[in-house]
DNA sequence: CAATCCCTTGCGGAATTCCGCAAGGGATTT
DNA sequence: AAATCCCTTGCGGAATTCCGCAAGGGATTG
């Protein structure tokens, strides 16, 4: 089984149940931590002592407090993490169980695990410990097909950005010139217009505005 | 020191958490349920067998699962709840720190504080704890101003539907016939136009679509 | 009563969005 | 090489939104 585990979690009441599950199974050996940041440095020292983390459980997104953060949610460390270390094994622990998140921390965070905390979350974290340590995958049962792609298809990150940039207010005009400015293509105010209506028909949105409010609902932006 | 508490939470790992304030304040006689309803249940069978509770922690948000409740958020259970009982004291404790929930779980459901879950959580549940008991009301200092109106001044019921219907598509002129068809005033094209737009300027939007951006960050509808 | 304030309603024009049609270019297929 | 497909780009017109100006009505105030 796991013989050093850290958990990066800022809540410190979800830290205790997680810490309830280590000692069960009998691992003694792990740590906490409540900033991403700090779950980075301590991993890379370990690494640097030779005495490396075998286990990360972390949550995914964190308070913001006056602390500027480098690593300011759970995505971005696991990625910069499997990067640097790709032995090292990764389970998240979160409340959101929308597909397209899940499909983000899984396919290009590359995490080992997502489990979604919840009424049976902890029975969940302790099955995907023993998945994770046999080296294979696991997700929390009600997310389990959120991997297929039937989920919302083809929308790219060029659609998640013009989004952004919808709910920001910019006209498509302004959107164009924002591409333009980046030499980004397509940017063409005429492309852009086709692609939000692409967009707007993906999800049956009457306008613009309902488009950023679906969009928002299921977490793409 | 109180004698008798609930804790209703779906989160197991958050209910240890609170579990372990409860021990360290030597509070011996406690009760956890996983649902709102089971909460409302087993608070009114306690008074009816004349061994009422007197506190009553509780989440905000609970997962939505196969079970159909009555009562499907702390909001709606703490209101019936305090209608009822009116001595039985309630701290809301929920992740959620933005103004107009705790506005409203505050003033509108009555709870008797509330504490936002982060990285001092517990601690702030501790002292709300002892607050509560004297009958005094509590706030999470992140969260202490958010009683003053000086955040989002008059936004009224009539601006949080006619931004839902912004939100589902509707143009203005269909917002227009919505509340004419329902008798609500105003209902003229103009009207709902010149709202829109004191609604834009309170937020600093540029244009609708970034206005639902902004009321959907606030969780304003 | 008159003055004032606040909100609703209406109007007109500019800006933006919405929508269909069509041309052009690159990649793949036949 | 030709045909086809897919995407980008452009254009024109209708619909909608955005914005300022102004009139009318109800409530409050002097």
């Amino acid at each position: 089984m796991f013989k050093k585990v850290l958990i990066s979690e800022d809540l410190g009441s979800v830290s205790n149940g997680i810490v309830s599950v280590l000692e069960a199974l009998h691992i003694g050996n792990f740590y906490q931590v409540q900033y991403c940041d700090d779950a980075y440095l301590k991993i890379k020292k370990a690494n640097h002592d030779e005495q490396p983390f075998d286990l990360l459980i972390t949550d995914l997104s964190f308070m913001a407090d006056h602390r500027h953060q480098k690593y300011p949610s759970g995505e971005v460390l696991i990625e910069a993490l499997k990067e640097e270390y790709p032995a090292l094994k990764i389970i998240a622990y979160s409340v959101e169980d929308r597909p397209p998140k899940v499909r983000t921390v899984m396919l290009e965070s590359k995490a080992d695990a997502y489990v979604c905390k919840g009424r049976k979350g902890l029975q969940q974290l302790e099955e995907a410990i023993f998945k994770v340590y046999n080296s294979e995958t696991y997700l929390s049962p009600q997310i389990s097909n959120a991997l297929r792609k039937t989920t919302t298809p083809e929308i790219d990150d060029f659609d998640i950005k013009m989004m952004k940039l919808l709910a920001n207010g910019l006209s498509q005009d302004e959107i164009s010139h924002h591409f333009k400015s980046r030499n980004i293509n397509p940017n063409s105010l005429s492309a852009i217009e086709k692609r939000i209506i692409k967009l707007r028909n993906n999800f049956s949105a009457k306008n613009a505005t309902q488009l950023i409010s679906i969009a928002k609902d299921l977490g793409l932006i």
